[in-house]
DNA sequence: TTAATTGATCAAAATATTTGAACTATGTAC
DNA sequence: GTACATAGTTCAAATATTTTGATCAATTAA
């Protein structure tokens, strides 16, 4: 036995310095005040160093004893959280638990859940990240993450949970100077292969690639996010499809104008999904919370009245 | 008792893990193999979760045994520390021990005082900070630092342990293509009050600021090392007096010039100091060893052969 | 199949901790 | 300065905990 420090000797040193004096720490302890001495005196004994300044009979601790006692404060939180951490655990709950949300979708409602479940049960840590199209059904088939929030289109393979949010409808959008919209509607394909495309590239690495429905051979503006796809067709610097509902008040407003094309794209289904295997109460939570939610043409994802 | 857990348990359940069985735990702990399995129930009753399969018989954690298995190392390494730490304290080795370089020294042989030490001494923190001219005093006086190494001049109060390294020369120096260099020398204090002066600005907050010994008045370039003042220096900025060790090369290689003025600059005695209430080894041990360097006019800080 | 190994269980033995009473040092009130 | 209260220590006895060794049942290896 290398280390002689316990536990118990731990508790007793921090209660002694809290309470100010052994026979208090012997009464917060349910002992006796000689079996506090006995327990720091073994510590001191074995650990061949002085904790209290024995000159004179009062509890005061020596540099070493502070030392002992601050680092060892930080043993007994850390040996506390472990229990919390096993018992929960063992409850059924994660010790970790990773959400991966679609570019697509407006996080708040989700922020707002994500507040309650951490209130709900602050000892499971919650990482999230953000993926694009096909990367979000990726990486939870990776195992990169345990729920999505936001996957589009079907499951690319079997042993997925899924629940449908709704459809997410997509408008060929342009900034209100473009050239295009001087141009007669409907707008034939061959008209829009004058002007780069914007597209979200797809974070996507294990599984196939999905196509994002745009045509390829034309030139093409490559980003990262939703944000930054409206944002480059706000400047004007590309064309493209965007999701409605993110781009309400652009429309609005006019700084986008929607155009009516030739070929029309049909509105995808985006839903949440989970592996099957997963078990853990804070997946069935969110799940469960989120089967309240839809996802409506005109505002996104929200808890319906 | 809130938390079940042992330091005891702990280590048990690590040597059960490491040596793959009950049985080879115990002889690794010089115990008999039903010692260990009470440690193990023991645990897992007071803790109220199972931490081993108990449906064949064999030593297979559970992933809440895994989960404390794990978490549960850390706390062990961190006793082990503790312990560590607290003999060494006792010992009379500091836990922390800050050590403030004056900007005008060399580093290097430092550097090399700082590895052996920490070779001999690995628990032993070191924490260095660089100050300027009166900076490393007020550092030591207000307990910010336990060791200077490089302060200028006296020590502005008592209570200081001190040893003189050497002497510092100062050149006034000028890039090479400045106009000051075509000025006969000795150059006169009004002809330098024409060109801005690049100053080390005192990074002292407490003690009394002291001068540098340049005149006040003129326009002023502040820096905050010598290193970026004598950058400044070569690259035209300004003028100023440079410690003669620290340019020897840019001297040589002609990047920058020495000129004569009319009125030297006296050479400034440079010493590393400690207070005198320090009584740790490792500031003792420092302290020995950088008596037995000298402060060089040619290369600096270095020990003599 | 047999032999060897592993972990569990249990009563007895060995240890460790707690208790309570007596004692000493220190501080406080008068 | 004395008396009194409080705080920490010491020690033997009481109690609790841990370890042991023998025995048993389940697994695994030969």
């Amino acid at each position: 036995m290398y280390s002689p420090i316990t536990i118990d000797a731990l508790r007793t040193l921090d209660a002694i310095d809290r309470r100010r004096s052994f026979a208090a720490a012997a009464e917060e302890l349910y002992r006796v005040p000689s079996a506090i001495s006995y327990t720091i005196s073994k510590l001191e004994e074995d650990l061949g160093v002085e904790l209290f300044d024995r000159s004179r009979r009062k509890a005061e601790l020596t540099a070493v004893g502070r030392l002992i006692l601050e680092q060892g404060r930080q043993i007994l939180v850390a040996t506390e959280e472990l229990t919390a951490l096993a018992k929960q655990t063992d409850e059924g709950w994660e010790t970790e638990l990773r959400i991966c949300i679609d570019s697509l979708i407006n996080c708040e409602p989700v922020y707002d859940l994500i507040e309650q479940f951490q209130k709900l049960q602050p000892r499971t840590e919650l990482r999230l990240t953000e993926e694009v199209l096909g990367g979000s059904w990726d990486a939870l088939n990776s195992e990169q993450c345990d729920l999505v929030i936001g996957a589009e289109g079907d499951p690319p393979s079997q042993g997925f949970g899924i629940h449908l949010l709704g459809q997410v409808e997509f408008v060929f959008a342009v900034s209100a100077s473009h050239p295009l919209t001087d141009m007669q509607q409907p707008i034939s394909l061959q008209a829009i292969q004058d002007y780069p495309t914007v597209v979200v590239t797809d974070s996507s690495r294990y599984l196939p690639v999905r196509s994002t429905g745009l045509l390829d051979g034309r030139s093409r503006i490559a980003v990262s996010s939703i944000e930054h796809k409206i944002a480059a067709q706000i400047r004007g610097l590309g064309v493209g499809y965007l999701p409605k509902f993110r781009i309400k008040k652009e429309l609005e407003e006019g700084t986008l104008k929607q155009l009516m094309l030739a070929e029309t794209r049909s509105p995808r289904s985006i839903s949440i999904a989970w592996r099957n295997t997963s078990k853990g109460k804070g997946v069935q939570w969110f799940v469960s919370q989120l089967r309240q939610m839809v996802f409506d043409q005109d505002s996104g994802l929200q808890r319906p009245k």
